[in-house]
DNA sequence: ATAAAATGTTAGTTATCACTAACTAACAAA
DNA sequence: TTTGTTAGTTAGTGATAACTAACATTTTAT
């Protein structure tokens, strides 16, 4: 019965931070949602901070889009950015939770909003930027400006994902298929040649 | 200089409620930074809570789409796809410290939330997917589905605004005109004949 | 110049928070 | 039986928060 206790705080203070974020959680609330005495909370997490580092490290989900690229492309462009489309999505669901605990304390953690954004995303760019590329070198696309098309492309992802995480009953609701389906076939019928 | 108090509170509770959130910012911190004394602020704005509203009050920016529809558009595909885009955007930007202060307290503020998102920009996506139409009516655009293609566009927007604003120093910094240009230009492209 | 209005100062109340200390209870391995 | 581990309980500390009250000082309008 060790490790469950540990478990229990981890997915109240996981649960009331994604909800709450970080300052607007006392690790009373956590100890109560965990049905845990406040002690034993500080016993098995020395700190609150302690208590996020954690829940971070159990959240943060770091991706291979490099080895994605190798490995899963067909060289269909549809099937390809679909492909391409729900593994981002995959990921920032994954990272959900620091997602929203993250811009519910901006300022506290400026770290992690890097982190969310920066090293991951950029990364993502350049593939697709590659990958678009090649296919232009193939004459299967129309020239044009990689690197600007896949941030369109990626920018419209991050703004789905956005939408669905910060609101709980939205337009976007459950429309992750349609959506996808949409901006592929826009954007493939607009740079096809 | 009875005025300029009150403006100055306002000035500095913005200010700080952008950065930190609601719940993060003490009545101190305002009166400090707005060179006043505490007392000053709570002769002002009853409570905190009342400072949040004046402040709300102060940034809500309330957009006539319908009005900008009717008289601003062309009837040239790109041009109004660019003018719809920035109007859009610089509502957005109006309405940021709202956004920032409403996504670092979710859970306090959830009208706050639905404000920004629902009302507007469903108004407007009905606006872009009847406009679309028009076209379609018209022979200018290949038939398709307006209003999967009008979330699909402001999604986008909604993307790039989002990252904008949580972000200071991203790759997107100051990309709005290039941004706004490969986005019309893909969808352009994308659903003409 | 003087009254009124606005602001400052100081002190205090009440509540909550992160965190500590000291002690106890239950259980299991040695 | 002894000992270690894990958890609960209770009480308390020091800091900070929102907010109030009473009185002093400055600013503004007449």
């Amino acid at each position: 019965m060790k490790k469950d206790t540990k478990e229990k705080i981890l997915t109240a203070a996981t649960s009331l931070m994604t909800e709450k974020g970080y300052s607007n959680v006392s690790v009373k609330d956590i100890a109560n949602t965990a049905g845990v005495s406040e002690m034993t909370v500080f016993r098995h997490f020395e700190t609150k901070m302690g208590i996020l580092h954690a829940v971070l490290q159990a959240h943060s989900y770091i991706p291979y889009f490099e080895r994605f690229f190798a490995q899963e492309l067909s060289g269909n462009l549809t099937h390809d950015l679909q492909q391409i489309a729900h593994t981002y999505l995959a990921y920032m669901e994954k990272n959900k939770p620091i997602f929203l605990i993250a811009t519910q304390d901006r300022n506290r953690l400026p770290e992690l909003m890097e982190a969310i954004s920066n090293t991951q995303t950029q990364q993502l760019q350049k593939l697709l930027a590659t990958y678009l590329q090649s296919q232009i070198n193939q004459g299967t696309l129309k020239d044009m400006d990689t690197y600007g098309q896949a941030i369109v492309f990626l920018t419209s992802l991050f703004g789905f994902f956005v939408t669905n995480a910060l609101w709980d009953n939205h337009f976007l609701k459950d429309q992750k298929e349609p959506f996808i389906h949409q901006l592929v076939a826009t954007f493939v019928s607009g740079v096809s040649i």
